[in-house]
RNA sequence: GCCUUGGUGGCGGAAUUGGUAGACGCGCUGGAUUCAAAAUCCAGUUCUUUCGGGAGUGUGGGUUCGAUUCCCACCCAAGGUACCA
């Protein structure tokens, strides 16, 4: 029997088949997951946007697409598939354009998820709808305050290497106070027996409970932003200004919300080896965290008690130290500076202060310094060490302070050569005349007393163990890892679930939330310098009826004053993955149920600039769910891919700076032009410029004077980041009106690799779209025919590479498989509904709009997404012969058809007679012949 | 400086264990169709050439019958990071 479908032979209608099951799977929930089923589970996650108010440019859908081909597949496959999607909707954009106009930056937000959804509705992801997160929505940050509770009323433990209940730590103080407590706590913890902690005030217990909490209030060094208000993390400056908007940034004293990141340094670096993470981002975590492993040691400061501690990562070297260098900042340096020495180190000092953090570090090659007129004290010969100051040491790294072994490091050599300050040489057989010797692997102390002849392993641990003998050091792991302030001066975050009795915090009870955040006049700090929050007029926590009532009711006996700070950005994103599970639930922030089906994540899709943010605090917060027993692992994403950034293709013409004219590109040279970018929707796929479309865009160029080559304007062209100030944004919007989904989506992944970042050219989408039309063509006809081999042949070589793509993410080469596939079998006039069904699944996860048309034109009442995946027959593609390239010392000169069961010697005969072989050799006798059965076949000589 | 990733036609890129370099697509050239255009279809397209060939995957070496692929040294680009003691 055969067939012709009347309306398949219509044109490709795109526009209305994507509307059509656009809302299909809208209707029918066709992507809703189900937190329990006998299918195995598989979670695939995107990082939600943060819905701005630009939209989405071209650049963004790509991980999305990717992940949505992985999960269709996943369904194929006979997985129960869970692929949701939300919003991280608190944000500094909303709430800076909340202060230009005094809209309330959740209508700004609705607006913008509004738009976001849209947009990512017409690119057909098979997103489960139903799950949707917002940051910003109370029903889901009552979680994100429950988790900082957990936090505050934790402590880590160092003995079982995890957090515990802060109860558990209180008992233990009443039983025998700290002294045997091994815990993860603040610098400055005094030392108390069960006495001392029976004598305490309420006050001080509750002072000395802060140092142990994983989140805890402190005045803290923080970096403070004054264009923007607000203090910021270490990750949100770039280059020693704000990311955002690219503010200077200085350091200040606050009483901070800080988070005990620092307690899970090691474990966050030893979880790295068991995910499935990119390289790169591992490194970056890694560097970020920062452990160096060395020992800490004092030296005693000659005539006062005062004693210096330093950090050193080589402790061997110890006998080479000739001097001592203090970060200028460091609070010794008043107290241990001689009369004579005062006025010049003072001088010193200032200047270094007045410098900012940023001169500093650009300034690396100045050495400066000065004695303090001080002398340390040798932990081993005690001979006198001169202690200098010197810039080149951070207060922020260690304790503030080195040991300086210039002998045995380049910066302190170069110092000690400047001040002329011995070197003394304490390495065997290494000339130190030039420059310091810093090659730990192939060190032999020396003058060393009883380090001599050691290498670096064996003396770092002779030295430590002397060390601690004499009580003047230890072994010491440091990270450059810092606890994360957690509080920002905004008003667009999570309110802290805290309230303030007499100056110290105290939750809200989790019954009582969410607390949620108050109306506000004005969205800048007050006049008194308070965050936002500071202007509600509700904004005080009543302890009888727990509730949020009026500032005036404030007395401080049963009305308390709220935490005015807001969370920070990464608050809302550090666990909202396992939220997903069950975002509905009000009672739970997930049910065991539901945690205990989806476990986590098996791949996660998202940008590397989250690397030392978002995924390193989630991390954190994930490690602190198990420790808990609120999440069943320790590590919550065990794959994880960063695709690559899209990059825009700026266009530019020439002005010329001398004259009012506007050159074409391949007339500037020898020309004083300046490029400036023009809008790149007003040029072409061949780099001409619509120059009166560019006039009308531009009416200061209304005048001016257009030099062509060749009757057209050519544009210059430049890779950049696509943005809007480049005029190279590329909208998908446009791309799906004159193309469709299906086209963007296959374009995006035919560009190239996923992690990989590429320009855009939206030039070549009508390959795609070309390629569209043609599987719409083969599918005109269709008919019972049994597939021949031919057929059978090119399907099956398609479903084996188009399923080792797809797990190997390598989907730009699927699209080409396609595109050979349906090349194929047009040329073979293929008609075979037993080919053509099993195509449509194929090209399902990639295009599934086209897909799921042409599978109901089949006669399919079901969505195809249900449908099972192919499977691979080896058998189809069995050859009986191959075209064997025959090669010349290594060139292949042509090629020769040979049956594959041919031996060697039958090979070798068969090619040495042919007259090409023989042409080639022009009489030379061949010095050898290699023969690889059903490879090649190559003769030397 | 250090760490990571990468370098292949005019462009995006392909080549899974060392075995026909440039798949697939864009662009370009020529042709068919058309009053014309769009769309579509066909052919060609790494460079070079005296039309026999010759060269060719950032550069220079090496291993091999054979190297885009493995090894060594270097150059360049992108991203991360930085007086980290």
């Amino acid at each position: 029997m055969q067939f012709e479908n009347e309306r398949i032979t219509m044109n490709y209608n795109f526009r209305e088949i994507e509307a059509k099951w656009q809302k299909f799977w809208a209707e029918n929930q066709t992507f809703k997951a189900r937190n329990n089923s006998e299918q195995p589970k598989f979670y695939v996650l995107d990082m939600f946007p943060y819905p701005s108010g630009a939209g989405l440019h071209v650049g963004h859908p790509l991980g999305y697409i990717a992940s949505d081909i992985y999960a269709r597949y996943k369904r194929h496959k006979g997985f129960n598939v869970l692929h949701p999607m939300g919003y991280d909707s608190f944000g500094l954009p909303a709430e800076q354009y909340a202060i230009q106009t005094g809209q309330h930056p959740a209508i700004t937000t609705e607006a913008n998820i509004k738009r976001y959804r849209e947009q990512l509705d017409q690119l057909g992801f098979s997103f489960d709808w139903s799950r949707e997160v917002r940051t910003s929505d109370p029903k889901y940050y009552k979680w994100t305050q429950w988790v900082f509770i957990q936090l505050f009323n934790s402590w880590y433990n160092k003995d079982s290497n995890k957090a515990e209940d802060i109860t558990d730590l209180i008992s233990v103080f009443e039983k025998e106070g700290n002294t045997n407590v091994q815990a993860v706590c603040d610098d400055d913890t005094p030392q108390f027996s069960a006495e001392d902690w029976a004598g305490f005030s309420d006050r001080t217990k509750q002072e000395i409970l802060l140092k142990y909490r994983l989140t805890y209030l402190a005045d803290t060094e923080v970096n403070w932003c004054p264009a923007l208000g607000t203090v910021l993390a270490n990750d949100e400056i770039v280059n020693g200004v704000s990311e955002r908007g690219g503010h200077p940034v200085i350091r200040k004293k606050m009483t901070q919300w800080s988070m005990r990141i620092t307690a899970y340094a090691q474990r966050l670096l030893d979880g790295l080896d068991t995910i499935d993470w990119p390289q790169p981002l591992k490194d970056s975590q890694t560097n970020w965290i920062g452990r160096s492993e060395g020992a800490h040691v004092e030296f005693n400061v000659q005539g006062s008690d005062h004693k210096i501690a330093v950090f050193t990562t080589r402790p061997d070297t110890i006998f080479g130290a000739s001097f001592m260098t203090l970060a200028p900042e460091h609070e010794l340096v008043a107290k241990i500076t001689s009369p004579e020495q005062k006025a010049e180190v003072e001088a010193y000092v200032e200047v270094t202060a007045k410098r900012s953090e940023r001169d500093r570090m650009a300034d690396v090659k100045t050495i400066s310094g000065v004695f303090t007129g001080a002398y340390a004290e040798h932990p081993f010969t005690k001979d006198p060490v001169p202690v200098w100051i010197g810039d080149y040491v951070l207060a922020s790294y260690g304790t503030g302070a080195v040991m300086a072994v210039p002998c045995g490091d380049q910066r302190d050599y170069d110092f000690a050569k400047h001040f002329n300050i011995p070197i003394p040489n304490i390495f065997e057989g290494v000339d130190i005349s030039e420059e310091a010797f810093a090659d730990k692997a192939n060190t032999i102390i020396a003058n060393s007393d009883f380090l001599n002849g050691l290498n670096f392993r064996q003396a770092t641990r002779k030295v430590v163990d002397e060390l601690e003998k004499i009580g003047q050091g230890q072994g010491k792991i440091n990270y450059r890892l810092r606890d994360a302030v957690f509080s920002r001066q905004r008003y667009w975050g999570e309110p802290f679930p805290v309230y303030y009795v007499d100056g110290m915090p105290q939750m809200i009870a989790d019954e009582h939330l969410p607390l949620e955040l108050p109306e506000v006049e004005k969205y800048l700090p007050t006049e008194t310098g308070e965050p936002p929050l500071g202007n509600a007029t509700h904004w005080a926590w009543d302890t009888q009826s727990n509730t949020v009532v009026a500032n005036e009711l404030i007395d401080d006996q049963t009305v308390f004053p709220l935490e005015l700070n807001t969370m920070p950005g990464w608050a809302g994103s550090s666990q909202y993955f396992n939220r997903y599970m069950d975002p509905g639930n009000d009672n739970a922030i997930y049910s065991e149920e539901a945690i205990g089906y989806w476990q986590d994540v098996d791949l996660y899709i998202g940008g590397s600039e989250h690397a030392t943010g978002h995924l390193l605090y989630s991390r954190f917060w994930q490690k602190f769910l198990f420790d808990k027993g609120i999440a069943p692992k320790d590590e919550y994403a065990k794959k994880l891919i960063n695709q690559g950034m899209i990059t825009g293709t700026s266009a530019f013409v020439y002005k010329d700076m001398d004259s009012n004219k506007v050159y074409s590109k391949g007339l500037i040279e020898g020309k004083n032009t300046i490029p400036i970018h023009a809008d790149v929707s007003l040029v072409n796929a061949s780099d001409e410029l619509d120059i009166e479309a560019f006039k009308e865009w531009q009416p200061d160029y209304k005048d001016s004077e257009f030099v062509l080559e060749d009757g057209k304007y050519i544009v210059g062209r430049e890779i950049e980041k696509m943005s809007k100030s480049k005029y190279n944004v590329v909208n998908p919007d446009h791309i799906c009106e004159e193309f469709g989904a299906d086209s963007l989506r296959l374009y995006e992944m035919f560009l190239g690799p996923l992690e990989q970042s590429k320009p855009w050219n939206t030039a070549g989408i009508t390959g795609v779209h070309s390629f569209l039309k043609k599987l719409w063509k083969l599918y005109g006809t269709v008919s019972d025919t049994e597939a021949n081999a031919e057929n059978l042949k090119t399907l099956h070589k398609t479903i084996k590479k188009v399923e080792e793509d797809i797990e190997n993410f390598s989907f730009n080469t699927s699209v080409s498989t396609f595109m050979i596939c349906v090349n194929e079998l047009t040329a073979q006039k293929c008609t075979s509904k037993s080919i053509l069904e099993p195509l449509a699944i194929l090209v399902s996860p990639y295009a599934p709009h086209i897909a799921e048309e042409l599978w109901e034109r089949l006669g399919h009442t079901e969505s195809i997404a249900a449908a099972a995946f192919p499977k691979f027959d080896e058998r189809h593609l069995v050859e009986s012969s191959k075209e064997y390239p025959i090669s010349f010392n290594g060139k292949m000169k042509f090629t020769l058809e040979l049956p594959l069961d041919m031996g060697k010697d039958e090979i070798e005969k068969a090619v040495m007679a042919h007259e090409k072989t023989k042409a080639q050799l022009n009489g030379r006798e061949p010095k050898r012949v290699i023969v690889v059965p059903g490879r090649i076949v190559n003769i030397v000589g």
